[in-house]
DNA sequence: ACCCAAGTGGAACGGTCTACCCACTTTGTC
DNA sequence: GACAAAGTGGGTAGACCGTTCCACTTGGGT
């Protein structure tokens, strides 16, 4: 839309084609800091911020990805790879639980690890396809993932795969909060979550201690100082 | 801080002292301007629009209240109230785990009602006397329903006040993503983390059904659309 | 080595937000 | 009803953000 004329904007940019070398190598670097800022500060950093961390000017950022939900979506394509891919690996678990219990802990780890994927695990970007087609491979996944896990008994039946994007909603909650101050919180609510979603006799894994109080207070002060501006 | 001399800002602030007749109605105005904003989109909401809202200049505004740290002490101190009550009203339950979950689904609600008081019980103001003197109030009161659910053998022994803490944090996520397009989303969490919280023979009220596929997609759209700006 | 197209960064612009100052209006007291 | 003080709103300045334009630089085919 902004420049002069390129057809299909979206998915031709994704694989970076014909580009030139220098431009290629701008695009990698702007790929890079958008990783680092949205890992560190979620998906709201502005566009300058990413274009001074990255080294290159306003308008070459904008040229090379026309909007944030492009650059969402070129930067998270092989998170989403990943998420896809521990889908694969908990139905390769012999143990239908355990793969059932290691997929969301897996999930929930890489939302603690970086709050953008947290954020894009929350959202659904409709103009993003190949973090949606990503999402879509998943969701079909963790829909076998659950029947596995319940026809062995130990996943309630009430479970639904809506409660997994509930829990990934309420993680990002977590993480967001905590995240600096207190960045193993989340290994308290998901272990509190599958002990939920767990019939009475199912085997857990031992849940979490919780943070330091004080490392929970200074969290929420952290999050209070940051809204207010 | 911007006005010629009030010796002590945030106390003798709060009640509306001494205000002319009409100073003390822009006031409230402000304040009910406030809190209908911040419930609905959150503590983030500019001061601008605040006044806009309320039908008075951006001085007026920031005359009455220096900081946006004082206006949310001074809309959110009858919340807070409300917060403590319900630890008492918990406490004067004779059955000491419907007290605990009562108190837990009561809470929650609160944050689903209004976005801004999500926000305000996930945060810490250390500087919001009004609101942080009820937080400390109604931990304690917590602790009380804690010890008396976990001597009723309702309430898991490994169950912390830290956990109620963590349980806030989850659920603003919650709210904060699916607030406008499914509404009670929250309920469903909150059933689940009832069901990690008790015991095994403990009573539990019904879990609430998922909401609907289409419901939980659209606010994850609705909540990518905020975020892209 | 040359040269054009592809690519670049800085500057300019319109938008929003906060903070502050100042000329005007209202209150309630005498 | 007049007047000082208290209170008001609008206007301005400064900081960002995102977008677009434009003169300059650079790559790489010939």
């Amino acid at each position: 839309m902004s420049c002069s004329a390129d057809p299909d904007p979206l998915d031709d940019r994704q694989p970076g084609p014909g580009l030139r070398a220098d431009a290629e190598r701008n695009r990698d670097r702007i790929l890079a800091a958008a990783r680092r800022l949205f890992a560190g500060q979620g998906l709201g950093v502005s566009m300058a911020c990413v274009a001074r961390e990255a080294g290159v000017g306003k308008a070459t950022l904008s040229r090379r990805f026309a909007s944030r939900e492009e650059l969402i979506n070129a930067v998270f394509a092989d998170r989403m790879d990943a998420y896809a891919a521990a889908t694969a690996q908990a139905l390769a678990d012999p143990d239908p639980w355990r793969g059932f219990t290691g997929f969301i802990e897996t999930v929930c780890a890489m939302q603690a690890a970086d709050r953008g994927f947290a954020d894009v695990l929350a959202r659904s970007f409709p103009a993003a396809k190949a973090v949606e087609a990503r999402r879509a491979e998943a969701y079909e996944g963790f829909l076998a993932i659950i029947a596995r896990a319940q026809e062995s008994g130990h996943l309630r039946a009430d479970f639904t795969a809506d409660d997994l994007v509930i829990l990934l909603m309420a993680n990002a909650g977590v993480v967001a909060a905590t995240a600096g101050a207190a960045p193993d919180t989340w290994r308290r609510l998901v272990g509190q979550m599958l002990r939920a979603y767990a019939t009475p006799g199912a085997p857990l894994p031992p849940l979490a201690p919780p943070p330091s109080q004080t490392a929970l207070y200074r969290a929420m002060v952290r999050l209070a100082r940051h809204t207010l501006g």
